[in-house]
DNA sequence: TAGAATTGTCATAGT
DNA sequence: TAACTATGACAATTC
């Protein structure tokens, strides 16, 4: 069942797409509302359009609606969609129906072909030549304009021995081809591009960047192309067949047909003039643009670029910066159109400002401090140790810490299980790490501890003794009835009431005073250094995140630009292929070197002359006459 | 024996 | 104001 649907579904898409190229739309809105859902089959036949490759899928859930990825409703629906949408260009007007077919021919085909390429036609050249001799815009793009409405007028430009074959097999042009358009176009480009991006991420120089800032921030346009050839001389060859930069429309229907399984060379010739009755047909859409616009204006509506930007949604599907770009960086290429090409830095700065972004979010968002650590809960917070409740519970741990006796701490990074062992605070000696105890003290002295006695001493003391620390020592010669860890450990309350009720002498009750001071500001150190530990390990950790992430963002960057690259280049070569075949009213051939497409956002397509350098150094003449004036 | 690591202590600022 | 905490600095000790 779901393979006659689907079956039944390419037919539909087919019938759609002969009917579009007979001029006949075809709305298949009411196909894909829900009520028929078979659409949403497509994905799971091998012999869709869409099946064969993975972009939509990898497209449909970047497109950022929130839908799980993996929602079969959500993978079908924008099949669907796309489905429609590349229906809808091929359905009306006629010319993007033929244009499209033509860029899939021009696309897919394999090996270089220089026979028609603008720059070695002959006729091209004489024609560019005299179009070039007018040396005036506008009096091409008047003529141009009503030349394109009119259409017949072009015709002759056009070899038309063909053109009989063509409506004879008509029927007979592989329409899967065009079903296949957007697809293949991918398939071929990112047969192509891998390859080409795949050194990058190893053999990629470190100037790398700094020459595609260069070739984004270039708004030459020759400059630019010398960019891009620079640059895609270092690509792998496989670029050129994958985007077949110089081949002409005949050159490419025969390559295409080639790649497409053996066709006959006559099938190749009329869909060649397919092609170019399409071009004949042009219509202006906009007809007083040649009279507000400063270029000519033809409908050349909606060139099928899309299909071209989605070739990047694979290339960069695996990171929402590839998205952005796919989404908005090269629609807006598109929109923009060839002469805007230079505006390719904003999208470069744009890069640039997601990684600083990326990175400044990464430092604002790391919540990394020295404050957070206090919270964490492997580590006492102050606020915990500033309970008094809690202190015989937590410095029973502290005990542990300086429990030599015991065991010693390892090296490095306190442990915390060393720093807090939960030991009896009766038990355990407070320390004996840094002073030894003079013998002297275990009596009942006040004589306060020489450490130029301690060494000639330390023989005669008692091994319990000799591990006492010095404020217990002190405690012991005070004769005070109290341990150190029960004065350091009792609340303030309890340690007044003892200070109160004991009768203590004023140097019982100074030592007393002390050694609590000098336990709880022990605490506070080894408390205050495992926080300075925990911060550094956790900022250690966040840098080396960060290295790894924005080795990563970088990766991602050189990877995109290179497509940006291949895709700025393809649209370049397409606008030469199409520009050399748009006719001004004299007939003679549009000179790509002086014309641009800009493609609308809602489909349209308009040539406009390219801004020569004069016109800015014009203006720069002006900017020195004003500030000579001004001197004067 | 020099040097690093550990630990206690003091001084001080802040709570 | 006293008690407490946090922390830098210093010194003693250990390895």
């Amino acid at each position: 069942m779901q393979l006659a649907k689907k079956d039944f579904t390419e037919s539909l898409i087919q019938l759609t797409i002969l009917l579009s190229l007979v001029g006949v739309r075809v709305d298949i809105d009411s196909y894909l509302t829900g009520v028929y859902p078979p659409l949403a089959e497509i994905n799971l036949g091998p012999s869709s359009a869409y099946t064969q490759t993975p972009f939509h899928i990898l497209r449909d859930t970047l497109d950022g609606y929130g839908v799980h990825p993996k929602c079969p409703e959500l993978d079908s629906f924008f099949a669907s969609r796309r489905l429609l949408d590349e229906v809808r260009t091929l359905g009306s007007p006629r010319f993007p129906t033929q244009l499209s077919a033509w860029l899939v021919h021009q696309v897919s085909s394999t090996g270089p072909s220089t026979s028609n390429s603008p720059d070695t036609n002959p006729g091209l050249e004489n024609t560019e030549n005299e179009a070039g001799g007018t040396n005036d815009p506008l009096s091409v793009r008047g003529q141009t304009n009503t030349e394109l409405v009119q259409g017949p007028c072009v015709a002759g430009a056009f070899p038309s021995e063909d053109e009989v074959k063509v409506k004879e097999e008509e029927e007979a042009v592989p329409l899967t081809q065009l079903a296949h358009s957007s697809t293949l176009e991918q398939e071929n480009l990112l047969e192509g591009i891998p390859s080409l991006s795949e050194p990058a991420l190893h053999d990629v120089p470190p100037a790398t960047d700094i020459d595609w800032n260069n070739l984004l921030s270039v708004t030459d346009l020759n400059d630019f192309d010398t960019l891009i050839a620079e640059r895609l001389s270092e690509l792998d060859s496989d670029i050129n067949s994958a985007i077949s930069q110089d081949v002409s429309l005949h050159d490419a229907m025969v390559t295409n047909s080639g790649s497409f399984g053996p066709a006959p060379a006559a099938a190749e010739s009329r869909t060649a003039n397919q092609q170019q009755r399409s071009l004949l047909q042009l219509e202006s859409t906009n007809s007083s643009l040649s009279d507000s616009l400063p270029g000519m204006a033809v409908g050349l509506a909606a060139l099928p670029f899309a299909s071209v930007c989605n070739l990047t949604g694979n290339m960069t599907s695996q990171s929402a910066l590839g998205d952005c770009l796919d989404e908005a960086v090269f629609d807006q290429i598109n929109q923009l159109g060839l002469e805007s090409l230079g505006t390719i830095d904003n999208h470069l700065n744009f890069l640039e400002c997601l990684d600083s972004q990326a990175f400044e979010d990464l430092d604002s968002d790391s919540g990394l401090s020295l404050e957070s650590s206090y919270g964490c809960p492997a580590s006492p917070g102050s606020s915990e140790m500033s309970s008094s409740s809690s202190y015989y519970e937590e410095e029973g741990g502290a005990t542990g810490y300086s429990s030599e006796l015991d065991s010693k701490p390892p090296k490095g990074i306190m442990d915390h299980s060393t720093l807090w062992p939960s030991v009896d605070p009766g038990e355990s000696v407070w320390h004996n790490h840094s002073y030894s105890s003079s013998p002297l003290l275990t009596k009942p002295s006040l004589r306060l501890p020489c450490k130029t006695e301690e060494p000639e001493e330390d023989s005669g003391l008692q091994l319990d003794e000799r591990e006492l620390s010095r404020d217990e020592l002190r405690a012991r010669a005070m004769c005070i009835p109290f341990s150190v860890l029960q004065i350091v450990n009792m609340p303030v309350e309890e340690f007044m009431e003892v200070l109160d009720s004991h009768s203590f002498t004023p140097e019982q009750v100074t030592l007393l005073r002390d050694i609590r001071r000098r336990g709880k500001n022990k605490l506070a150190a080894q408390n205050c250094r495992k926080r300075k530990l925990d911060a550094i390990t956790g900022l250690q950790e966040e840098v080396d995140r960060l290295q790894a992430q924005r080795d990563r963002l970088l990766r991602e960057k050189r990877l995109t630009a290179k497509t940006m690259g291949a895709v700025a280049h393809q649209f370049k070569q397409l606008s030469r292929d199409i520009l050399s075949r748009l006719r001004d009213a004299s007939g003679r051939p549009l000179n790509p070197e002086r014309f641009t497409l800009q493609c609308g956002a809602n489909g349209r397509v308009v040539v406009q002359p390219i801004r020569q350098p004069a016109v800015t150094t014009s203006s720069g003449k002006k900017t020195d006459k004003r500030k000579k004036e001004k001197k004067q």
